[in-house]
Formats: structure tokens, C-alpha cells, sequence
DNA sequence: GATTTACGATACTCATCCGTCTCGTAACTA
DNA sequence: TAGTTACGAGACGGATGAGTATCGTAAATC
């Protein structure tokens, strides 16, 4: 069930990027107030749409909160530089971009306080979200092994925990903006022990 | 105002124990089910006591959660092992260990993003559960400057975040368990980096 | 033109929950 | 013993918000 009920063939057809509305509305809302606080209505008003017209399309309120991190996904693929250094920075620059959305950034944490209370939501955040993240760095690494610039069991997951959780908490936990030069040494220290240099 | 009222001199005294035991039967269930579905009700019963109880301490909900925060200090502090490896990895250690206790874990992120819509609970969230953390980290980085271990402009900071947001990401937000290993191999990463070895 | 479905506006129901209040009782001081 | 404050239990008021229902209108098909 991605969203709506299936949209019929005959009577007035549903007005175009009502989704997209919606949704836009709900991140940014959530941004500014946290999950608790954004309620229905708030969210049709800002999204210029009638809550019935909400409910037309997601059956609860929860239903629609899943659904919008279905719309998360991130389609890019790794871009390929030649070396994991120049991998991992393409990458970092692309999150660190993204957390620049504050509403993003903000999103984020606000949905992982919420998985507490929401398990269909805690999957989905997972396997959207920070998922396909995640299968990114693993991609680069699986290129600089192939290229034996590293060893075949890295621990690559680790790394990428480090590289996201260290962004995820400077911007969302602590308020601050990305900060480049940091994410540079911090691909440095990671790429200098991967590879095993004495 | 740290919670209560004063408490009065004639009387029947107030009992013991009642405001530990309502913290703990606060971060419990924050821990379990997230803010939003945490209600007063629920703690007075988990804590054992009446609702009453309660606000005779704590003049509101927020003032309640404001104050299990700064509940939550660490008064530790950073042991000196003669190096900055040594250092971070028992400091890793302990934070790794408050980590385990999910319902802790649970609540840094619960709170993180409760913090979206309490701007009271964001500042004594940064200075008595963030703040305090990050500190030992700055003086484990003091003694490694003082030692000439490391240069005096390391951007200690950065390094804190790392560590920090490395272990919150793993436990909180992916759900697992502190990953020792991968915590040693990460401040051997970050050691390197910082001595500035070629 | 008749039918069908979408839409906005808005009223409405029902549940939840914060914070207050009452009351009967317990523990302490004077 | 009298006065004072804490306590548990539970009722209560008031606000908020999710989800439903109604109604007049708009946009499509037949």
C-alpha cells in the first residue's frame, strides 16, 4: 500500500501533486515543531488542501507519517573518482548537502525519537532512509576492495555509521551546520586505518 | 528551580526516595513508548505514587522533563592511562556502557527530538547530557596536547562528535549494541589522524 | 445533460490527557 | 490533643486533536 486508495477511472480526477503537497507540508511542520505538535489540520492548511482531501488519499494520520519516509528514498548511485578518498567525500558532500535542508535534518531525528512509539515507522525509516544511505558507502568500499586499495573484510558498516553519525549528530543533536573541513580529516583518519597503513 | 517547592518544616514530611523514583519511572517509559504516548497517569503508577504526589513537586509535565534531565549528569571523570588511546578507549568504555542501558540510549533520542518543539529541554539537554560528555573529551585531548602527543590546534571537538555520534547512531537509531571493536578501531583512527603521523 | 468522483469548508463525535480538586487518612510538630 | 502537611484514590473540567460526515460546487465520463 504506497498511499492512496486506487484512484478510480470515472468522475473528476484527483487534482495533480496534492501528494507532494501533502508531504511537503507534513517534513516541513515536523522540522519546525516535532511530530507531536503537527497535528491534521495544521498540515492540510499549509499544504492549501482540505483534510478531507487527506483522508481521501491515507487512511490515519500514522499511515500518512510512514508514508512520507517512503518518499525518503535517495536514487543516486556512488559516483566512481578512482581512489575511496575521493568516493567517500562526493558522498559526504551529498549528505552534508541534504543535512543542510535543516527540515531534513530535523525529520531525521524527530522520526527516530518516534520509532519508539511507532515500529511500522522504525522499519521503514530503516530500510528508506537510512538503508539505502548506508548500501552507498558500502558500494564505495566494495570498489576500493575490488581495487584492493583496502583489505576484503573491512568492516565498512562501522565506518559508515561513523561517517552519517557524526553529521547526524553535529547538525541535528547539537544544532550546528555541516562542517566540511571536519568531514575531509575524518575521511582522511578513516581511508589512512582502512587501508592498514603502518 | 531545580524541581520542587520548598518543602515545608511542620507537617508530615515528604517521603523519600518519591522523586527518583518518579525520574525513573519517567525515563522507563519515555525509553519504551517515546514521549508522546507517555502520560502523567502512567507515571504515577509505575513511579508507585498519586498523580497529586507528582504535582506538588513539579508545577507541569515539561517541568518534569526538563528536570529528569538534569538529573542526568555524569560527574566522572576522564582517568589518565599516560595516552590519548588509552584515554578515549576507557572513556568509550563507559559511554558504551550507559549505552547499553537502552532505556538510556532510548531516551538521548527520544529527546533529541522532543527537543524540536521544548526549547527549554534543548538547552539543559546540550549542557547537562551532551555537554558533560563532550568535556571529557576535551580533557582527554588536553593532557594528550600537554603530553605533545598531539598538536594544540587539534580540532578536538570534531573528533568528540565523531565518537559520540558514532555509538548514538548505532544503538539508537539502527538498534543495535555498542560495537567494542569497532569503537577500537575507530579512536585508533582517530589517534593516528590526530598525531598527524605521515 | 446525467452521473460520478474530487474538492474545500466546516461542524461534529469521541477519546485522550493535563492539571485541579476533594476526601479520608497518615505522619509529624507544638 | 490540635494543627499542619503529605499521601493515595479518584472524580472532574477543559483543551486538543484524530477521524467522520455534510453540503455545495467543480471537473471529468457516458
Amino acid at each position: 500500500m504506497s498511499d492512496s486508495a486506487p484512484p478510480p477511472q470515472r468522475g473528476r480526477p484527483r487534482r495533480p501533486g496534492t501528494r507532494e503537497a501533502v508531504i511537503q507540508a507534513f517534513v516541513t511542520l515536523v522540522g519546525e515543531q516535532g511530530y507531536a505538535a503537527t497535528s491534521m489540520d495544521e498540515v492540510a492548511e499549509r499544504a492549501g488542501v482540505s483534510k478531507a482531501t487527506i483522508y481521501r488519499r491515507w487512511p490515519s494520520r500514522d499511515a500518512l507519517i510512514v508514508d512520507v519516509h517512503r518518499a525518503m528514498v535517495d536514487e543516486s548511485d556512488a559516483r566512481d573518482t578512482g581512489s575511496l578518498e575521493g568516493d567517500l567525500l562526493a558522498l559526504l558532500e551529498r549528505i552534508a548537502g541534504m543535512l543542510e535542508q535543516t527540515a531534513f535534518a530535523r525529520l531525521v531525528v524527530a522520526s527516530a525519537g518516534e520509532m519508539l512509539a511507532n515500529p511500522e515507522l522504525a522499519t521503514v525509516f530503516r530500510e528508506r532512509v537510512l538503508g539505502p544511505r548506508l548500501e552507498l558507502i558500502g558500494t564505495v568500499f566494495a570498489r576500493a576492495i575490488a581495487r584492493r586499495e583496502v583489505q576484503p573484510d573491512v568492516d565498512w558498516r562501522s565506518w559508515a555509521y561513523t561517517l552519517i553519525g557524526t553529521n547526524i549528530f553535529r547538525v541535528a543533536f547539537m544544532g550546528e551546520g555541516p562542517d566540511r573541513e571536519a568531514n575531509r580529516e575524518l575521511v582522511r583518519a578513516i581511508v589512512r586505518q582502512a587501508r592498514g597503513d603502518v
